[in-house]
DNA sequence: GGACGGTATGCTGTAGGCAGTCGACGAAAA
DNA sequence: TTTTCGTCGACTGCCTACAGCATACCGTCC
């Protein structure tokens, strides 16, 4: 037996390697954008955030050139990198657009997902009801997340499962929020879409999808519009008091 | 009268600041990968790139990342990057992808286009009739790339627009080497979008431009399944003769 | 009192350099 | 002859250093 044979049946054919300092710092500021430590327009002084994450500078700056690419941070030549400022707008936006993704992925999964896709779905499926029942948000909209994905990949479009996930993931920054609000409506809607893959039924999937992405924008734009946005003081680089430390 | 005013009238409130020497990498390897002088599976040696351009390895190494990010390179962490190798299935997909965005894109922009939108269009429309009529390819394809770029400008929705042009910039490297099968058809169906789009009739310039996408997909597709696509050897790092050019 | 220019400071952009790691090649063993 | 292990070379990933620049501060002039 050949070892890549006997590989290609585990579960972890790739052993855990030390991810390279540029991927542990990417996600180590997604996490601080995430969890509000970065406030939006903030500057992030790339020497700041090398010390402070113990590395040094090189890794930090790719991994703002690949957070700005993904639209977390807005990178200003020659004057550095600012959290990205989500607005209204550029949410109702990228919302619609996540729509137009994920309808198509639903439709194509319709047609493509075999027996095995659909038992995948049903498990997350029922691991998010019982995040929800359990009160437990954060595995709720990382499930959410996960299912989404699942029925992108199913689509058999790699492009297109790619796109979605981009886009998803900029919309679970906006999302976590507000996700407390929607619960089990939306496990509902997720049940009643994986009917439709599993029959095959390339026109009620799409719909359903279509219908439950915008729930889940209606919802999102009635909470935002509540709360008043501050103006955001436009983005201008930090200046650190001279030397405030040295007596 | 604020200079703001004033700058804000002119087409080009921008003095031409000498670009970072990143972006400039981007773009010269960009042109060095469409134009074929960086075949797809090579690798891509950091130290060649930087002397080949002139510049030190760092940006080379930020343009290839960001590269990545946009489909053009594949990185191997530890191993380096490697000219993305274009399969059929995954021109297929993309060109079903731009359908996709561009179709919404027509949507939006035949509800959204006002009367100077319209104008542009047709300019441009002009422009690539001209340019098919005195057979020059080249600007052909660019034209085209302009003006569908503009068409999902002025859908009024950003975040598509964005992804739409990334979607289109890939598919251009695809697209140009068999540009030269469509010629005229394409304009006629052009001519034939503006003109929903300035009707406002969202369901016809969405038909037209599906149909239009697909007419070329479908062109791509046929001219490539006549060519057999040679195997394409692993992307395995390559070895440097061991001091070939000193004599 | 307000505008303007000089100066200082800290940040970005870029270059150079070092250690770790991966792949290829070659010798030795089965 | 085929397989395995050791060695070598080259490249990547990361750190450090330096030059240029943009901004903020502050004194001076109108």
């Amino acid at each position: 037996m050949l070892l890549s044979d006997q590989a290609g049946q585990t579960a972890a054919t790739k052993i855990p390697r030390p991810a390279t300092l540029r991927e542990s710092v990417i996600e180590a500021i997604q996490e601080l954008i995430v969890s509000g430590q970065l406030k939006p327009g903030q500057h992030l002084v790339e020497s700041e955030l090398a010390e402070l994450l113990g590395v040094s500078r090189q890794p930090v700056r790719e991994a703002l050139q690949q957070l700005s690419g993904e639209g977390w941070v807005d990178l200003h030549p020659g004057q550095g990198a600012f959290v990205h400022v989500p607005t209204l707008e550029e949410a109702d936006q990228l919302l619609a657009v996540r729509t137009l993704l994920e309808t198509e992925s639903a439709r194509l999964a319709a047609g493509h997902a075999g027996e095995d896709g659909v038992r995948q779905l049903r498990s997350l499926c029922a691991r998010g009801i019982a995040a929800v029942q359990s009160d437990d948000v954060d595995s709720a909209v990382a499930i959410n997340s996960e299912l989404h994905a699942l029925v992108t990949a199913l689509s058999g479009n790699a492009v297109l499962a790619e796109l979605a996930s981009q886009v998803a993931r900029r919309v679970r920054w906006y999302h976590t929020p507000v996700a407390r609000q929607r619960g089990m409506a939306s496990w509902d809607e997720h049940t009643a879409l994986i009917d439709a893959i599993e029959a095959g039924d390339e026109q009620r999937a799409a719909k359903i999808m279509r219908e439950h992405t915008e729930h889940t924008r209606a919802s999102y734009m009635e909470q935002r519009e509540s709360e008043p946005v501050e103006p955001a003081p436009k983005p201008v680089r930090r200046r650190r008091p001279r030397t405030p430390q040295a007596g």
